[in-house]
DNA sequence: TGACATTAAATGTTTTTACATTAAATTTGT
DNA sequence: ACAAATTTAATGTAAAAACATTTAATGTCA
């Protein structure tokens, strides 16, 4: 559905504001359709970001600021996350042998299994979503990008 | 930044899934900058949001319901934001006339004023950090509006 | 070395979200 | 008209997010 007609904007005051507003609605609107997908394991979008960056780095440990350097939420509380999944058994703590300060988090074998289920859902429901052609998608990528970066006489970020 | 650098992630295993993943990356970086602007006057984001759905429709009264519809995020609880700007007086509750279920909600003077203010930073606010010219504003909004779409072989949403 | 600053992770607290339930008013169908 | 279903908004509750503080370990540097 056209964004204009699902929150009822006849129109927008710039094509910048236009866009903005379809980042977050289109945003939401693939959060909605992985909850979804993630709802009958019993897993959050953001313990299912943690699963999938321990499973980057395995067999690796990776500390509890690794995993907030490679999320895309650095505010969500990755030390509470990484306790959910210890909960459900999906990921092992284990001291820092280098830094005492820090903890390995790994992920174990049932959280591997539980990804490798959640990948084939993941690219059906990829592949029946995506309305883009691959050369769309990086289209689309770079545009964010170019967003994203500050035009040259602002300071950098 | 590009997105690669700063989820320390070194390649995308498609391009739909790295333009997904920047959808999520560039929604955060918007939402965190708007929050920041935001921050001074005690305004969550849902709340300025609301806040704007009124005055779009002023002096109209709108209804809890008619809100949620033009809301982005139609699970967060329109009651309970209306009662917090309530508590700023931003907003008015009346009963509405043609239907006793129902609420009628309008903005008042100071939530005018208050927009009015955060319409100047907003505006300078985006100014400085749009890197899009007009046409690829559009562009990236087309191409949102495409990657909702379902193919023609799957159901309609 | 020792004082001070910094870093890593955990914890406390408040607010917000997500989801279910409730209560009242309205609509529907007979 | 009346019972049942639906709609509208509010409320209850549990989970999560946001944000500050704490604790322990490490780094810095005179």
């Amino acid at each position: 559905m056209s964004i204009e007609k699902d929150i009822k904007q006849a129109s927008f005051k710039s094509a910048h504001s236009k866009a903005m507003v379809n980042i977050v609605y289109t945003n939401n609107w693939l959060a909605t359709l992985q909850m979804e997908v993630l709802k009958p394991y019993d897993l959050t979008l953001q313990q299912y970001n943690v699963l999938r960056i321990l499973r980057g780095h395995h067999p690796e440990p990776i500390t509890v600021i690794g995993i907030i350097e490679r999320m895309l939420d650095k505010m969500s509380n990755a030390s509470r996350l990484v306790d959910k999944l210890l909960l459900k058994e999906m990921v092992l703590r284990r001291e820092c042998p280098n830094d005492r300060r820090a903890v390995d988090i790994l992920i174990t074998q049932k959280g591997l299994d539980l990804l490798a289920e959640l990948d084939v859902l993941q690219k059906q429901w990829e592949q029946q979503l995506y309305g883009l052609t691959e050369s769309e998608a990086l289209q689309l990528s770079d545009l964010l990008d170019k967003l994203r970066q500050s035009p040259p006489e602002s300071e950098q970020q």
